[in-house]
DNA sequence: GTTCTAACA
DNA sequence: TGTTAGAA
């Protein structure tokens, strides 16, 4: 079998972008990759002398990051570190949600449910995530 | 035609 | 950061 990373759908690692991409899927202009990565704010594939960058899914979303902080009107060094801190963070939040999703239940066209398991182990009472008409919120309620 | 490096209005 | 030059 062919491995996928985290057992997603496919390798999302394997995904690579060429620096025209990025700049029309980010909008970042292809002279600002340039001076990022040489401040060392970003880093493409390991590539040779002088052919043209890649870029991996990781660094995609990295620079798609630093342009949203940028646009937030943060200078490009902060925008950089805040880049960082959500990439750190992106992967817990994936594993604690993947880990507690226990199936969604469609009510109706302008309310679903997440059922996000057990809220302790005395297994008694059940932990909703609510989708009302766009809002959401948690509901707890009583295993039956 | 695109990307690269280096330089500069 | 944008733009431009000349090379790959």
């Amino acid at each position: 079998m062919v491995e996928t990373s985290k057992g997603g759908l496919f390798n999302t690692e394997k995904l690579i972008f060429g620096i025209r991409q990025v700049t029309q899927i980010t909008g970042v202009s292809s002279r600002q990759l340039r001076y990022w990565e040489q401040q060392n704010y970003i880093s493409p594939i390991q590539q040779k002398k002088g052919t043209s960058r890649q870029y991996d899914m990781h660094t995609l979303l990295k620079i798609a990051n630093i342009q949203r902080f940028l646009s937030q009107g943060f200078t490009l060094s902060v925008a950089v570190e805040k880049a960082i801190k959500v990439g750190r963070e992106a992967p817990l939040i994936r594993d604690f949600v993947l880990s507690r999703m226990n199936g969604v239940n469609i009510e109706s066209d302008d309310r679903a449910t997440i059922d996000f398991g057990f809220l302790d182990d005395s297994h008694k009472q059940r932990v909703l995530g609510v989708i009302d008409h766009g809002k959401t919120s948690f509901e707890i309620i009583d295993e039956v």
